[in-house]
DNA sequence: GTGAAAGCGCTAACAT
DNA sequence: ATGTTAGCGCTTTCAC
């Protein structure tokens, strides 16, 4: 927690020094007040070159406290996630959160919603997380396992709730560890189909390592032997490329389970070009976190969790943490949903 | 502008006086740092209470503004979208801005992404935007009339560039006006079709119009008559629904340009549900803005901003802007990208 | 035309 | 075991 550098920070004052005005006067040049100000032209001339010379950035906290209305509390919200997961993972919690602080703005009080990323891996280096000088309330996911492990070993002394993994001390929701896998084997049993296959990414979070456990699991047990894992990116193209890979190598494949979406709809590429019809040959089905997993040809069979009741939960459990703070860690399990399209 | 309210503001020593101890006291509770403190537990207890019954909510810019460590300069930048609009259209704004921050990221100097949304059209509400204390410099895309007229009666004193519509005053980038709509007519042209027809959302932005009119009107001059407008919203699903309601009217249509790649996806499922084959009975064509735009059934082809291009320089505009500030509003137009893909 | 002073809300350091 | 003080960086008001 060492202070970074002996480099004199540059201020207002740093730059009023530096042109021999006040520091009032390089506030109105910045705010471009200087005119009722009236303030002499080669003056703000001056003020604005020693603003460049001193790359001078204004310190947003200090001007937000100052332009800080007593009368109105505001208060900041975030959903994290990381760089690496795909945005429209969020779309559903920021909707619901959005509606909630909707019914909850008066005049007196305010909310705003941010969307902020971190490296997968890294949330520790997020500004602000630990000393609680960014957020009165966050949403936290797709994080990694390190990710996991650093808010294992802190307390945030703020509103957070966990979204799609489990920590110990932490507010969760999640669905049940496995079951969605479980689900998914089900079909495919139903389906009678014997090559089992499961599309994963390379680094798996807690959710999708669940996820491909649990089905696998499923698959051993009812004696359909050990479903291939085939390993890809978390994008489309890299789906597409490994399973078109695995078919080419003469892989057998006649059920396809993907724990994300996003590989689901680089698999059906590479199914298509493979001269494999769906469901057909290949029964496909997803986990539900594309918004538009309906809209795919064939439309995905997603076994999964129930998004609307999970956003529901993290939403109002967000907001229930704020006012009480201190409540004892809770973990809410919400039930994978299947819903039944053509891919399966 | 006037303060909101007469309601006494609830701060640190407002909790302070309630309980009768000091304002220190309150905030190392708050911290939970009452251990090293060696707090009475009833005290403790008391403070805990008086937090809840007085709604108590820290001031996050108080908290950033002690928090901060003067040898580290903290630059917040954001990315206003819409609501209403999807969150992958800012995907690329966010990846390229993020590859920016990472080479400029030093320990002198860190950054701060956000995403921040407003209501379409209320632009204005969003806290901290007039008075700059919010962001040190932020790209904004998705806006509706409403928010462009308000864009255009002020001046943000910060680095502002506009993402995809033309404002005075600004530092704009855009494809330019029309000219994608004239390519994609042009391919249309090219195969001969004669029925075309553009798939809209009801409520136009400045990209979405322009896309419509240039189409429109280079098929006109082309002698291809009107071209027919369907309104949609801006999902797949009213996009769907939309284009069945047409089509089972008796809409003739061998050619559809969808102004955004979204609006596509719902068409291709109306298409195929009237049984009709893409590109065979109707050659589709979209703008480019879905990331996953080439792993649609057929592959879309698109006309529309070449995003790399797009995102590469509103990314580097905004570090521009926000070193040497004053720079006299800039209107960068990148030409469409032409991406003949299978669905045409 | 410009400077000085005050204070937004918070917490770490020091003082009892 | 708790209170007092100082000051983070900024801008507005008032004074000249």
């Amino acid at each position: 927690m060492g202070r970074a550098s002996k480099a004199p920070p540059v201020t207002v004052r740093t730059v009023a020094a530096h042109v021999g005005v006040s520091a009032a006067a390089v506030s109105t040049v910045l705010a471009n007040r200087y005119k009722e100000r009236r303030l002499a032209p080669a003056t703000v001339e001056k003020i604005r070159q020693a603003v460049r010379d001193l790359g001078y950035v204004p310190n947003i906290a200090g001007r937000r406290l100052r332009a800080h209305d007593p009368g109105v509390r505001q208060i900041d919200l975030g959903i994290l996630t990381s760089y690496e997961a795909p945005l429209f993972l969020v779309s559903r919690s920021l909707r619901q959160v959005q509606r909630m602080v909707d019914a909850r703005t008066t005049p007196q009080r305010r909310y705003s919603v941010a969307i902020e990323m971190f490296h997968a891996g890294r949330l520790r280096e997020m500004p602000g997380l630990l000393n609680a000088s960014r957020f009165n309330g966050v949403i936290i996911t797709n994080t990694l396992p390190a990710d996991d492990a650093f808010l294992g070993a802190t307390t945030l002394p703020y509103a957070v709730v966990v979204h799609g993994r489990r920590l110990p001390n932490y507010c969760c929701v999640l669905e049940p560890p496995g079951e969605a896998g479980r689900r998914a084997a089900d079909i495919f049993q139903g389906l009678r189909r014997q090559h089992c296959v499961v599309l994963v990414p390379e680094l798996l979070t807690q959710a999708t390592a669940n996820r491909t456990d649990g089905f696998c699991a499923a698959i051993r047990r009812a004696g359909g032997g050990e479903p291939q894992r085939v390993k890809a990116g978390f994008t489309p193209g890299s789906a597409a490329e490994a399973l078109g890979r695995f078919l080419r190598a003469g892989g057998r494949c006649d059920a396809l389970y993907c724990v994300t979406d996003t590989l689901a709809l680089g698999a059906y590429q590479a199914l298509k070009q493979a001269g494999r019809s769906i469901p057909g040959d290949v029964a496909v089905v997803g986990v539900g976190d594309h918004e538009h997993a309906e809209f795919f040809d064939p439309p995905l069979s997603c076994v999964g969790p129930s998004n609307d009741e999970v956003v529901e939960q993290v939403a109002t459990l967000l907001f229930h943490l704020m006012t009480h703070r201190r409540v004892k860690p809770t973990e809410v399990l919400v039930p994978p949903a299947v819903i039944r399209r053509a891919s399966a």
